[in-house]
DNA sequence: CAAAAAACTTACTAATTAGTAAGTAAGTAG
DNA sequence: CTACTTACTTACTAATTAGTAAGTTTTTTG
């Protein structure tokens, strides 16, 4: 206890303040939905120091999906989930929705973009969609594995359940912010009802 | 042949225009992605001429959700729909949004405003709401007697089965705007492999 | 310790936004 | 024919937007 006691409150420096600031207000309100100043007061510095890291908001949304694919693949990598059975594999992809919505109901990237889709900067587009194509392999595999083994049941092919599973999620959080999370749970009730052999 | 022969070209006044041309724009790139500017000048008038029919964009806002949810009631009332087996009911549903998807990709009105909802004037959350919700109750009570009459099959209650359903659909147009329509085929495929007994 | 780079702030611009107030032309009703 | 209503246009305001350029302070580096 000479020095630094606590490494309890990360100080996290304005880079990334932003970053996470803009990421909230784009899952919680739309892309749209805020502006350089808007960060700029909640961070209490000027909106040209949003500039400085980010020089237009074409850049700033395009490093949010930039950052979110990255720890898509850190994720999918990560000991704890790849070894995972195929089960458990699908249970840990529902708790992260599940975050989202204990997360003042935010939806998922996908949902928060997909409909301003065409308004978005080109690079902004690109990322998005390898997101969305990655998790949907990540989760056909997975799928394909339960089925092999007899720990989920479904018909059709791997990559047909996983995109129609992984669009159900999606508009499940949409669902959760419309009404309430009751709606959610109910249609993963589904799934799960559904999938679990 | 003695006056008007043409019925053919439907004139359509100021007050339609404006409200077809917005929602036209809300379903294609978002209810943020659109100013009074911007229809002023599709139409051919000044943005006050949409101020005086809508005269905020609230107003303009609420008055699409609300005829959107006018149409649902009408469709779902008229005898060609309601008379309808389950089975012709459900492949009515899904030709309702393949509609969408072939005029310019539209998603459905829930996906244009889910993500934004929190934006949205409290009037136009109201009428979304009630929107989701007659529409869900109506497909429930769609997919129960289809269950019960053997030609639809589903685990689960009926309310469950159709909330999952609807929100897959309206995710599946979401995903066809970000990549192309394949993966709305293949998601409603699924959908009909699944359900179609 | 000096130079340089990083991290900003101040001060501005040009464009766009929703919205308003007042005027006008054309049609309608009595 | 007159009064009124409908359907706009003209002309504006105040706020907000993204973005830039130049200057200043703080931190890092050789």
């Amino acid at each position: 206890m000479t020095t630094s006691p606590a490494i309890l409150t990360i100080p996290a420096d304005t880079r990334t303040r932003i970053l996470d600031l803009a990421e909230g207000l784009l899952l919680e309100r739309g892309f749209n939905a805020f502006s350089y100043q808007h960060l700029a007061k909640e961070l209490s510095v000027k909106p040209a120091a949003i500039h400085y890291y980010y020089p237009s908001k074409d850049d700033l949304g395009t490093a949010i999906v930039a950052r979110q694919l990255r720890r898509l693949r850190k994720w999918r990598d990560l000991p704890r989930v790849a070894d995972l059975p195929p089960v458990a594999q699908f249970e840990a992809l529902l708790a992260v929705y599940d975050t989202h919505l204990g997360h003042e109901r935010r939806v998922c990237l996908f949902g928060a973009l997909a409909a301003d889709f065409r308004t978005l900067p080109a690079p902004m587009q690109a990322e998005l969609r390898t997101f969305n194509r990655e998790l949907t392999e990540w989760l056909a595999q997975v799928l394909a594995v339960g089925r092999a083994t007899g720990t989920l049941r479904f018909v059709g092919s791997p990559a047909a359940k996983a995109a129609q599973v992984l669009t159900t999620l999606a508009g499940a959080l949409q669902v959760a912010r419309v009404h309430d999370e009751t709606p959610f749970q109910v249609i993963v009730g589904q799934l799960r009802l559904e999938l679990l052999a």
